[in-house]
DNA sequence: CGATCTGTTGACGGCAGTCAAGTCAAGTGG
DNA sequence: CCACTTGACTTGACTGCCGTCAACAGATCG
């Protein structure tokens, strides 16, 4: 085991998120440390990464697609309570067992790691700490935003502020690019059941919803999960 | 500054919250440094302790009371973010502005500490940023409950949840006394808009589903601001 | 006592949920 | 290639929960 793998090593240093996600935080020579213990694992879409009955054995950053974390009543209600995008970070620190059901909604691949060593780094390396704490601190922050939504907001005003949510993020990773945000095409990733459990909706009234906005002119739908926004100042109106 | 203050020394050890909250993540020559900087404040019911435009000067632990955290919208809709008792806590680290609106909800006494000096302790004491980080989590963890009550919860049961959550925080802060919890008289803090700002409907509908309840007999009120539990597991059933 | 704030209850209407039918695209198998 | 199936999506008709509007009851206070 002391011998070094160049794939490992190699594959951190040209990670695709290695400058945005909670690997930043490390020294050149903690990562070193960091890869020796890191594996990845895919999922399809669909797939269930995590029940929330089991116990939990590993943390993971995501490091592409869509994870979706949601929570189930006894009669089969859900509510999606989160949406991981890269470089987010997956698992409940400081308790073995994890609350929610994650689940891959689209093709996912992750950076793993095991449970106790991931603990004990964070221990010894403060920067990580502090870096997940600032990364809890703002998912608490967009939870609460959310909260807005469910109990304050029509379902128009909801499907509006998905829309706007999807496009501003997209813009916010792709941005130095030429094209204008009107008419950029934007991936949905999730279906309309999958929209309907994150908005606190039906799914036939995410449809009508979209129907409507679609009508009005404020968005444009390319095939069935593909969208662009030909008039976003209506769209951020709508949003309220 | 060098004459030791024995009031204020006096003050944290004999503190009401010092072994719940974050100061009990300090050793006791820590927390002699902390309590050189901290400082109490008291507010009446319904004044604003911080609003969203300001920019914060200070992070404060709930002494006594409970702190209402909310969001508003341009046309004056509000929702309820979070309930602060103690010994939570108030603050947006690692960033100036704060997005909540933050309100006493009843008489509450705050400990506070400037804005600057607790962030330095925050890099030199690691067991502070533990103790923080374990609390953003578990706030992260009920807020993400919370949005189930408000995306898939029928109104009874979000009634239900609140005094459900309120019975379980009571007797998880009092256990130890002999009275079993079916007898418990509970206090409320909030007032009937309070809680439909909570619960994400309007207050005629938290009325009518209190006396629903009531009039099932799974709850009893004295007065309009107490409530005890006769029927608990009834309660939880109808909670969901 | 009147004024004001808080809470309760009723009548009514609308937004979103439920139930149901139907379209469309992709896949399967003969 | 075509009949059939399946899953995702769309749209319509109807229902019901909860929001809106309104009247009223208690409590508190000057």
């Amino acid at each position: 085991m002391n011998t070094e793998d160049p794939l490992k090593l190699s594959r951190c240093a040209s990670c695709l998120i290695r400058h945005r996600g909670i690997c930043n935080a490390l020294s050149d020579e903690e990562l070193q440390q960091f890869k020796q213990i890191a594996y990845h694992r895919t999922y399809r879409p669909g797939e269930i990464i995590l029940s929330s009955e089991e116990n939990t054995d590993f943390f993971a950053a995501v490091h592409s697609g869509v994870v979706k974390l949601s929570k189930i009543l006894m009669d089969g209600r859900q509510q999606v309570v989160g949406l991981l995008l890269p470089p987010d970070f997956l698992g409940r620190a400081f308790s073995k067992s994890n609350p929610y059901f994650a689940e891959a909604a689209s093709e996912v691949e992750l950076c793993c790691f095991p449970h106790a060593k991931f603990e004990r780094m964070l221990e010894d390396f403060s920067s990580l700490k502090q870096r997940l704490l600032e990364q809890t601190l703002n998912e608490l922050d967009s939870a609460r935003d959310w909260m807005v939504w469910l109990g304050r907001k029509t379902a128009e005003e909801r499907v509006a502020s998905l829309f706007l949510m999807l496009a501003e993020r997209w813009t916010e990773a792709e941005r130095g690019q030429e094209t204008g945000a009107q008419n950029r095409v934007i991936e949905l990733h999730l279906k309309r059941d999958e929209m309907a459990d994150f908005l606190g909706l039906t799914y036939e009234t995410v449809c009508r919803q979209i129907s409507s906005l679609k009508r009005k002119g404020v968005i444009q739908l390319s095939g069935t999960r593909r969208f662009s926004v030909p008039n976003v100042s209506a769209l951020t109106k709508i949003a309220g």
